[in-house]
DNA sequence: ATTACATGTCAAGTTTAATTTACATAAAAT
DNA sequence: ATTTTATGTAAATTAAACTTGACATGTAAT
C-alpha cells in the first residue's frame, strides 16, 4: 500500500508498561522481536490482526497506539 | 499472520451510507473493487493503512468498522 | 575483562495482501 | 428483450508483512 503515514507509540508504551523489552512485546503479541523493531522504527506499518494484538497488550485503543496521516 | 479472526461491518456501514456501492467505498478507501469484496467476505483482512482509510470514509474508529477475535 | 542483555541491521526466504484482467449471475432499468 | 449495474469468483502477478538466522554495538552486571 502507500507510504510511511503510520506512526506510533510503541516506544512511549514499552517503556510505561514495566520497561517492556522489545522481545517481551514480541513474546506477548506472538511475533519476532524483528518485527517489533520494524514496526517501532516505522520500517513497515503491522497488518491489522497484529496492530490488534499489540494495542490490546498494552490495554489501548489502535487509535491511541498507531496514527495515521495521509498525503495532505 | 493467524487466520479468520477478524469480522467487519463493511456491508452494514454500506447500506447505511446512502447504499454505497462497493465500487464507491473502494474508490473513496482507493483500492480496487476486488480488495473491497475480499475484505467484506472475510477471505482476508486488510492492512492496518487500508483499514484506516475505510474506517475514515465511515468516519468511524476501527474497532467499530473491524472486530478482532482471538483463538481462545 | 568478560558475560549478559537490549537494541539495531541485513540478507534470504515464506506468507499474505492487493492488483489486474477476465468471466459469471442476478436484479433493475429502459 | 437487451442493456446496465452491483456483486461474486478465479488465476496470475506484484508488493508488502513477517520469519529465520546471523552479526554488530552499547550499556549494565559481575
Amino acid at each position: 500500500m502507500g507510504k510511511d503515514a503510520i506512526s506510533n507509540q510503541l516506544r512511549n508504551l514499552r517503556f510505561h508498561h514495566n520497561e517492556m523489552t522489545q522481545q517481551q512485546l514480541a513474546d506477548k503479541a506472538g511475533v519476532t522481536r524483528q518485527t517489533i523493531v520494524a514496526i517501532e522504527k516505522g520500517n513497515y506499518s503491522p497488518s491489522l490482526e497484529l496492530a490488534f494484538r499489540i494495542a490490546r497488550v498494552f490495554g489501548k485503543s489502535i487509535e491511541e497506539v498507531f496514527q495515521y496521516e495521509d498525503k495532505q
